[in-house]
DNA sequence: TATGAATGAGTATTCATTCAT
DNA sequence: GATGAATGAATACTCATTCAT
């Protein structure tokens, strides 16, 4: 019975802009921000057009309250645990399988942010890209920990690193279904596993693995240098 | 005066189509497909929409063609290199490397075909998914056979480590820069020596490395089932 | 003063679909459904283009409302005849001559029906048969009715012998002008005598006139097999 | 063998304006002068466009060929019958009945004539109403003959029952099917028998059947004034 | 708060026709 | 005679947004 009051709350009783938000994310996820029209959206969460605008300022700011809630929730998650105890090993182990984690629970709001940010209103799209920025820089400064701590190989930048793990969470939504056999906490556990493995400084001297063929050789070869993080 | 010649070429000598398909992928790189009109595409291209639809039947199949170009040249590079000689991991080296480096050589058709993809029309989406998954089947066929060889670890799906990868490559066109310090070939490198480590079996026999806190623990936690490559 | 009032609810004081099916007839009659733009109706309607999308899901579906109406009164009007009292002849006949008076009084609607329906979408255009269907088959059990009573003709089909007359009726807006010299209720008796002449038994028994000379000879040569009605 | 030959013909050997209007014919039957391209016409025909304009100097130009080739050979059947022997009612229902089959056989071209006239450019429009003018006027002739032989009625207008009887003939291609069970030969004879039956005089002296209850009452009622024919 | 009719600027696409070859 | 690339004007339709109620 709980049950049921729960479910009739989904579909009308939780507030008209939840619903629309949630309506919006979904429509957008399935078919594109542009291909959805606003019709859709308020058809689909059961109020009329004068209702959105009441509560956002255009079709935009929809798109934008989507950004802003995950990325707010993302690095909320990140700092909570690179400020916490461990090594910074652990925790850069920690935070990468979380943000995977997470982005799979949110999927469509990551589709859609992976879709449509180029979308955006020029002013809006700097906004969201400042904080997408600030979760960038937190992650790489949690890479340059590591890489203090002696733990973290110091022949591959760590702007490149964090692209590189960041590349894999966005592709998420490309790839990953639910009904998949891959449950979130294996993806999340693998992607770190690999990610942390790849930036580990090995245990001999050497880096990277010298005496193996590899078409780089040098270190600092991978560019060190800084790389102005999601300028698209 | 060859210069000249080259500049006059580009304006208006190369063959009409081609301009177009030049002119249409940059503005879809710079505005996203939706936002681009057919009627700047062919101001741009210097010709009129009769012609446009001369020798395209739709926008849409601007944007297919960009696609199956881009797509055509890394299967036929990705061949090449994977049916080439050498152990199975110097050729996944190589071949992550020159996907990298390709796609950064050409990164506008990448932005679009990372932005818009979801935008074809249903038919032609699926071709182009068909066309990618072929891809990330012989590029995961190489690390199964990396996993034969005894070169690459067997505790994280095939699949996993593949989605890995090009997610950093489908990352590129959101922070790579050619004004930036890193050149192409140092991406490529880099990013092929991250993955390549991560997916490194490591001497010691134990796999995952065995003593070493991992939140995963067993071997196979990662996912060694099949995933659907590249459904959405 | 009344006047005034009238004139000026013609021009804005009706509904705006009632206006814009007003004018949409007259110039689809005067031009033809596909020489006719949406600019053109919206224009003479003195309403947008969006105004017009809003009541209305198409330029086929204006056509289609227009058809509906016409057909829905015609339909009306015939069961109300053939549904009342009289001999079944005398019903024919009255069903005849009003479905002219009233196919003149609406010539445009009529016109445009003649003209534009080979153009309505396949879907829309099979429920304008369906209709039109009815309405031939309501007047051939009228016709069959008559033929049971014995006072028409058994050698002529029964629904050639509808066609025939509702030939004359879709014709009437080929020729028909109300500046002419001849009164609706004119046509409507002239068309219904020489129809009902046409297809009423004579006195003597033989059918079709025995003795006369006929190109046809014997009775039932002319077709009592059934014939699909309206099908294009 | 000369099957062979003949079919070849058909389709290739035929001169080219032939093969054109033939698939021109068949082409705006099916799907209606303004829906069918130019384009559709000379891929049909397997000629290009430039060859179609160099026979036709327009698109109107072929439907108007097609109409002419219809009309002057019914007119010229017309006149052939009329003008030859026989009372003027015989001559009458010969013409009738040819009319129709002869509509038969050229069904198609019949479909184009109804369904795009009104779409003609003013100055041929007005050409082709101007033949189909004299065919109505030459038919009608042939009923004021018989009028004055006494055979037939005189209280509905010559004119009248020529526009009741090419209602019929004009409205064959809306319900007339090949695959049907009535032969051409039974319609022509069956529409014609109505027609002559409807305005025959009849043998008593009274018209119409005086001591019916007739809603018309007095002869002449029916308007014996002139209507301009074919005025749409 | 909320409605829904109305706006108006925008979109992709079609097509008869021309003309250099 | 015949080609086919190119034109350019026209077309139906969409949609975020506003505003009187």
């Amino acid at each position: 019975m709980a049950d049921q009051v729960a479910r009739k709350a989904t579909a009308t009783d939780r507030p008209v802009p939840d619903r629309l938000l949630a309506v919006a994310t979904r429509l957008f996820a399935a078919r594109g921000f542009e291909r959805t029209s606003v019709q859709e959206i308020v058809d689909a969460a059961g109020v009329t057009k004068g209702a959105m605008y009441h509560y956002f300022d255009s079709k935009d700011d929809l798109l934008h309250e989507i950004y802003r809630r995950l990325l707010s929730m993302q690095t909320k998650a990140l700092e909570r645990i690179a400020d916490g105890p461990g090594t910074a090993v652990d925790r850069l182990r920690e935070a990468a399988a979380d943000v995977v984690v997470s982005t799979l629970a949110h999927l469509d709001d990551a589709v859609v942010l992976m879709n449509s940010l180029h979308l955006l209103a020029p002013h809006t799209r700097a906004r969201v890209r400042a904080e997408r920025r600030r979760y960038h820089e937190r992650f790489r400064a949690l890479v340059d920990e590591g890489r203090h701590e002696g733990s973290v190989r110091s022949d591959v930048s760590a702007d490149l690193a964090t692209h590189h793990f960041f590349g894999a969470v966005h592709h998420l939504g490309s790839w990953y279904r639910a009904e998949g056999s891959l449950r979130p906490r294996e993806v999340g556990e693998g992607l770190a596993e690999m990610f942390l493995t790849g930036i580990a400084r090995t245990e001999k001297g050497a880096q990277p693995d010298a005496g193996k063929k590899s078409p780089a050789g040098a270190a600092g070869t991978f560019g060190n240098s800084g790389t102005s993080p999601e300028p698209a």
